[in-house]
DNA sequence: TCCAAAATCAATCATAATCATTCATAAGCA
DNA sequence: TGCTTATGAATGATTATGATTGATTTTGGA
């Protein structure tokens, strides 16, 4: 069975039944688990799936709440610890950026007494910051429907107006020779922005991240410091040469 | 059956019965019980549920959307009229401004097929823009948290990079002589500097604004189009010699 | 009201399923 | 032949699951 044809059976199957479980693609195509897999990640990268454990789903046509919600949902406990971590980095009084993201949401309480004022590129951080009294203002410019992430040249020129004590960003992934990536070339480019415009700049990355390369390159690792969860020795040691690393105490 | 799949079935129950018992998912799924707990953390996590005692409920809308949904709610259907009367004015491939308001969005739905482009200064707005599908632009700046809407040197400047067709205002009174009203003196700054941008500008204010006047100016009558539901004869006479009024056809 | 039984709960553990990654091989193509 | 791409098997890691435990909450009768 060609490769073309067990994509178009995957799509199909999935059209009318809107899941897709591996195992039954196994059996129906004979194909191994292996090649299977590898099908699913590359429609996936075309977005013409989501995957989720044991299979695969039509993409949320309502992407807001459906894969964002998930991905916060994801490791909750251990992301409000990074988050409590990285905002004992704060000084009070600090102009602080923070970026769009999952991970840099959960640090909003811990800024409360912190008397800082924010600026962020995230629509879903807005309405929080607000509700915990904490100035804010917000970058405008395009949103991103999937990260709810403002971008573009609007986004870019609003950061200009300001300056940054410090300035937190996410990654998808960090890497020895390719630094801090994040799969949107525009969101990367936000984040590199804010970061320049930042005396500090913190990543916030779980282990989970650690050696991976996503399609947009943010910046050098020298440029940041990370702060994660727990790490490999040896990876740890090679990061270790090119950035400053802070870990979460367990 | 896949995480995912039991997930979708809870919310769908959810969604019809507003309430759901653990037995009953454990009995139809066959999943056991610890995993539909699991299930249930995690969709509360998501803020897609409340857990209750024995089972879960859909979420409790919380006080800053009721208060909100309350004001929205009032003349809903006058709201949605005239809003659907304002999108009427608007040409195919448009650039439009749609201030920050409850009356402007009940736009929204309008705009669907009218292939514009949407500048808007409004939290609330973009959500909802989005899951139409239409191309939208946040001001940005920062945030009044009654209303949702941007003010500020930042959204002002923001303004400065579009030029719009189209421009539809929101005002809390209108009078012959102190022209358009509003509370809040920075709204009132967003509003007049979008209207500068504008080739031509609606105000959208219903007959309970008429007469009246509000702490902020926007601009004099003569700046726009008034687009209103309904006005008693004496006061339009009065208010038509100083701008257009289009009034709603009942 | 109070108490005890029943139901439900969170937390933990071991197991099973699924996962990404790597490597060696096979197939296609110049 | 030499090169690229696709495949399948093996691995160790990650995630999901079900059973068990003891704690907590609800229920219903005295």
């Amino acid at each position: 069975m060609l490769t073309h044809e067990r994509h178009e059976y995957i799509l199909k199957y999935l059209d009318e039944k809107k899941t897709i479980k591996i195992q039954d693609i196994v059996d129906s195509t004979g194909a191994s688990e292996s090649t299977i897999r590898r099908d699913l990640t590359e429609l996936e990268n075309m977005q013409k799936l989501e995957r989720v454990f044991g299979g695969a789903v039509l993409p949320g046509r309502n992407l807001q709440e459906s894969s964002v919600a998930d991905k916060a949902a994801r490791n909750l406990q251990e992301k409000k610890r990074l988050a409590k971590f990285a905002a004992s980095f704060i000084q009070k009084g600090d102009s602080v950026f923070l970026d769009a993201g999952t991970t840099t949401y959960q640090m909003i309480p811990y800024l409360k007494d912190k008397e800082v004022v924010v600026v962020t590129n995230g629509l879903t951080l807005v309405e929080s910051l607000n509700e915990h009294g904490i100035t804010t203002y917000l970058t405008g410019g395009l949103m991103k429907p999937l990260t709810g992430a403002f971008v573009g040249a609007q986004t870019i020129q609003s950061l200009g107006n300001y300056r940054f004590d410090i300035c937190f960003l996410g990654a998808n992934g960090f890497h020895a020779e390719y630094g801090y990536t994040t799969p949107d070339p525009e969101e990367a480019a936000v984040k590199k922005r804010a970061s320049t415009l930042a005396r500090k700049t913190y990543i916030l990355a779980d282990h989970s991240k650690a050696n991976k390369v996503s399609f947009a390159k943010i910046m050098d690792l020298d440029q940041g410091i990370l702060l994660t969860d727990q790490i490999a020795g040896n990876i740890l040691e090679v990061i270790e040469k090119k950035t400053n690393v802070k870990v979460v105490s367990s």
